[in-house]
DNA sequence: CACATACATTCACACTTGTCAATATATAAA
DNA sequence: TTTATATATTGACAAGTGTGAATGTATGTG
């Protein structure tokens, strides 16, 4: 019935550099000076990206005096899979093979 | 380093009518005129959808007289989650925790 | 205080996307 | 053949998206 909430998450892994800064994260927490030194992209654009990944719930992000500290969300990411594989499975059990009933 | 061709796939899940098009899927087999009784889109539409999704390797069709058949492709939606896994994990043995450089 | 740094926000613009109407193509039936 | 059915394609349009320049907002330093 209602799938937006499941496409905004998605969405937020549609783009070059968001999949960029999750690779980027996967080695640990990184500030945001350190993500703009790595991708060719301008500070504005890289805030408009953590924001779209943090609203996601796969990046975790907490203020510490000047910097942002950005890192992957355990919890994000074990949910977005769980998430995905509700639409990327083949029903292997329930499946009964050839069930088009247009030729009837 | 190029991320393009995953972005792509990865879009192919980011429509509210994909998602329940994968949904209807998972019974089993269906034509196209079946999953047009299930949702309020245009033949056209529906035509536009099934081909991103052919496309992305989540779903599988062969043709038959008139009929289109659409099913969901067991290695396509296995491929899909590792593609996805590569992005959407944190990696724990790896991740130091806390490596954020920008305070020395 | 003034100045620099890190990040967020606003704005404008080019590009992409989902949608439907109209049309085209292909297959089958009468 | 004519007619109906199933699907694909084209064209147009509104809405959404990524981008950078400019600006705003904190925070820290001298």
């Amino acid at each position: 019935m209602g799938y937006r909430e499941d496409v905004k998450k998605i969405k937020a892994l549609t783009d070059e550099n968001r999949l960029a800064i999750m690779i980027a994260l996967q080695h640990g927490e990184k500030c945001g000076c350190d993500l703009l030194e790595e991708l060719n992209i301008t500070q504005s654009t890289l805030s408009h990206h953590m924001k779209i990944l943090a609203d996601s719930g796969l990046v975790d992000y907490y203020k510490e005096g000047k910097w942002m500290h950005y890192s992957i969300s355990a919890d994000g990411v074990q949910s977005f899979r769980e998430m995905i594989a509700t639409y990327a499975r083949c029903d292997c059990e329930d499946n009964p093979g050839i069930s088009c009933g247009c030729k009837k």
